[in-house]
DNA sequence: CGCTAATCTAGAACAAGTTTCAGACTTGAT
DNA sequence: ATCAAGTCTGAAACTTGTTCTAGATTAGCG
């Protein structure tokens, strides 16, 4: 087995300083059009132009404008794992705090209303060819939630139920994106699917 | 106030015959390459040509991709109501019925899996232009569920519970057609969010 | 029937995602 | 410093969703 340590990403080949920085450019420019216009404002010559790239780079760093935005979204994800962290959030129960968590983000999606549509269209969209990142973005949500719980190694049920929260989430959003849902309405689906976990948690089982 | 008398859509001018018949001709040109290929498959001009139809007509029946898979999916879905209710679910419970209706589906989506590809696909991907049909579909689906809750007239409590099952149905379908989750796994996702009807159940509320 | 408005057809044209290619530039190793 | 391999650029080409146009067909009506 050769060495192959740390990190997950298999055979991904560093990037020199330059092509950090053109990495970079292009994903500050990806969410800067998305959060006027969202998804179709997205266009990728549009990308390409303001991130000083050409077009052929742009699609070598990034295959297709899904997994452009896909990996914006993880971005923007890991930033607002940070800032969540910052301030944890304060329920009683492990419902509350999960509920209070997804409503943190949701606020702060809210004032990106466009970002928000860029992002989560692209991850609905997304085909297999994407599954890897879409799967990173999900793992990462799963760890923002299982912190909001506070658990240390969670049972299966407990896993069963965050997927259950992870999957109404995304769809909430979708709803709400597309102004079939309103805010309070989204409100209650995040509080009626975190009712779940005291399901799992009350009592010790067999 | 005019007089717009029974059915809820607004103002649509009643078809001929053979509109009618190009209509159908339509929907089914796009079930059939749906379920070859999935979303990618259905080519406008290709369904055009299937539905011997010019690609002017097929934009003024379905103003776009989005609207013709949406309504090939509210076809689809009549005929599935139309199954289910034939042989209801036998489960004890509402949870187990629930459970059991949506796995049937499920089954019945499995065998298409192109076809369902292309509808939830569409769905997900639909803006706002598209709202209206994107309910209907969610309407329809929330019938479904209500019937093999065999409730009369659900609680909000329970119509809130509905509502996170919907939205976990389609995650659910969403993840298992890109690839990252298993069958089994789409199973106990839909059971376990079934469980939340249990939640709702047992006892009267002030 | 004969008229008018609406609808349908064939096909061109346009828009944006994606692919391709020839040539210039970087990088890393010798 | 020099060479080979890999990367980046600019531009054109290709694909597929969508729009537009001019002329034929159809439907409803007097």
């Amino acid at each position: 087995m050769p060495a192959e340590a740390s990190t997950s990403r298999p055979a991904t080949p560093p990037l020199t300083e330059r092509q950090e920085a053109r990495r970079r450019r292009i994903l500050h420019a990806s969410a800067q059009l998305a959060s006027r216009g969202g998804f179709d404002a997205v266009q990728m010559r549009e990308v390409a132009e303001s991130s000083q790239v050409a077009l052929g780079t742009l699609y070598r760093y990034f295959p297709s404008k899904v997994h452009l935005l896909v990996a914006t979204m993880q971005d923007q994800l890991e930033h607002m794992h940070g800032t969540l962290r910052k301030k944890p959030p304060a329920g009683d129960t492990a419902a509350e705090r999960v509920a209070e968590t997804l409503m943190r983000a949701f606020r702060a999606l809210q004032r990106e209303p466009h970002l928000a549509d860029a992002m989560v269209r692209a991850l609905t969209f997304a085909d297999r060819s994407v599954s890897p990142e879409v799967d990173q973005v999900s793992r990462q949500t799963t760890v923002i939630i299982l912190d909001a719980m506070g658990l240390e190694d969670p049972t299966a049920e407990q896993l069963s139920a965050v997927r259950v929260i992870e999957h109404t989430w995304h769809s909430a959003l979708i709803t709400w994106l597309s102004g079939r849902a309103s805010i309070a309405q989204v409100k209650i689906d995040i509080e009626t699917v975190c009712r779940l976990i005291d399901l799992t948690e009350p009592s010790g089982r067999p």
